[in-house]
Parts: structure tokens; sequence; C-alpha cells
DNA sequence: ATGGGAATGAAAATCATTTTCATTTGTGAT
DNA sequence: ATCACAAATGAAAATGATTTTCATTCCCAT
């Protein structure tokens, strides 16, 4: 077990709370930390593990996380410039609990995510 | 560019449509199927181009193929036993166009999945 | 100081996926 | 049938993210 290293949290914070393991460690590569790539991975895990970032996927499956707020969300994301937008999802709570016990499903979670072009874009 | 070799397309729907590409070539072999793993994977992508079939992601990042229907939908996936059952996700649509419209996003799509556990598991 | 557990990171291992490239196959023209 | 050329195939190597190993360093309580 380990404990997450800080810096990895706050390089986090300032990659706009969106970012791969990969980013993170080039980043502060670039910024002149001395850190090891097996440590910001792990940090991640600690960090996803203690629910303080989320843990998405690129199209392409690498893994993305995203520094998160405590309410349960979801996420506007632009294609062009990466840009989050955390939204509220009563809808989907509503649809996701309908649809499962409609097929006798029980212990249920889901996941939804907008993807589009932001104004700027 | 290659079309898709029909035998993957094949083993895919005996696979009950859901699939990742090593198990489709894990299932082939061991049917006794001389195939190899380029070609499935080849075969796959052209599928996913021609909207045959649907790329989704396990947790874990590994690409899985869906077989689908014509129509938009969405899927309520067992976590026991892989089981899925694809839903209509009317809601869906329209939280996602209200969404977008309201931070100014265009040109939106969106995933959503239920995950859970079915009624034999 | 000192002993032990936690943290660190370099290097190797893993694993899915893609690329390269030489070979085979299919097809159409002659 | 034969030749020519494009498409398909697959073995092996390359890639790239992630995980594991393991030796070293840090830190803290005694």
């Amino acid at each position: 077990m380990s404990r997450s290293n800080p810096r990895v949290l706050s390089t986090l914070e300032r990659a706009g709370g969106f970012a791969s393991a990969q980013e993170i460690y080039r980043l502060m590569q670039r910024e002149g930390e001395s850190i090891g790539l097996t440590t910001v991975y792990r940090s991640l895990q600690s960090l996803v593990n203690d629910k303080i970032v989320d843990l998405l996927r690129r199209d392409d499956g690498e893994a993305i996380y995203r520094l998160c707020g405590d309410a349960h969300h979801h996420h506007l994301v632009c294609k062009g410039c990466g840009d989050t937008v955390e939204i509220e999802g009563g809808a989907i709570e509503k649809w996701a609990k309908v649809m499962a016990e409609e097929h006798g499903f029980r212990d249920v979670g889901h996941t939804a995510e907008i993807f589009g072009l932001c104004s700027k874009c």
C-alpha cells in the first residue's frame, strides 16, 4: 500500500483537473519535478481508491483521471479542447433505476458522458 | 484497406455478440479455425467502420466489440456473467440535447451504460 | 543511533493493439 | 492456362500504457 504523493494531485489540479498518467508525468518533468512514472501511477490509483479523482477512458482506451467534487455527476466534454463541464444528471439516475428494475437487475451503477464541440472550438 | 473476414463476424455472433478481439481469437483457435490475430483485429476494425458492431471499453480499457442492431440504443450489462440487454434511451437523448444547448455545445453525441447484477447472478 | 515499515523509482515484465513486410490468394485480362 | 497485379493474410517486431519486481532511501518511534 502507498499513499498519494501530494505533488501528483497538485499537478492534476494545475492541469485543469483532467489528464492521463503519462501527461501528468511529462508535465512534472517539464516543470523540473523529480518523480518516477511508477509513483505517478501509484498516486493516481490511490486517489481513485479514495474517490478523490474519477477514472475515465479516452476513446483509445487510455486512462484519464479527473478531479471531482463530492456529488455524483456526469461530464460534458469538448472533443476539440478537452474542456470539461460537470453536469447534473437527475434524468439519468431515474432512467437507470427504471431500466434496471424492468430487467431484474440489482446493484446498478451507470456511466453517461456527453461529448461535442464547445462554443470556442 | 481490407474487408472483414466473415468467420470473425460469425464467431462474434456465436459468442453472444459480445467479446474482445483476444477472446474471439482464442475462441476460433479452440474451434480449430486457422486465423491470425492480426486478421481478427483488422476484421473487427472494418466491422466498426461499417457500423456493424459497436466498440465499447471494459473497465480495464480493453476494447470489446458488440454486434448491434441498427437503432441507436444503450446497454444494460451484467457485471457477473457479462449478459447484455439493449435498452432504449429516449430520456437520455433528451437530456443530452438539453445539457448541450445549455452549455453552448454543438455536434454532440453521448454514451450511457448501466451495469449491475442480473437476476441469475 | 537503530530497526522496521512505508515510499520511491529504475528496469523488466505484461498485455492489448498496431505496424511491417514477405507470402499467398483471388481475379481479370490475354 | 498463364501472367500480372491488387487484396488478404499472418508471423514477427514494434509500440505504448500499465504493472510488477526489487533494491534503495526515507522517516519515525524506540
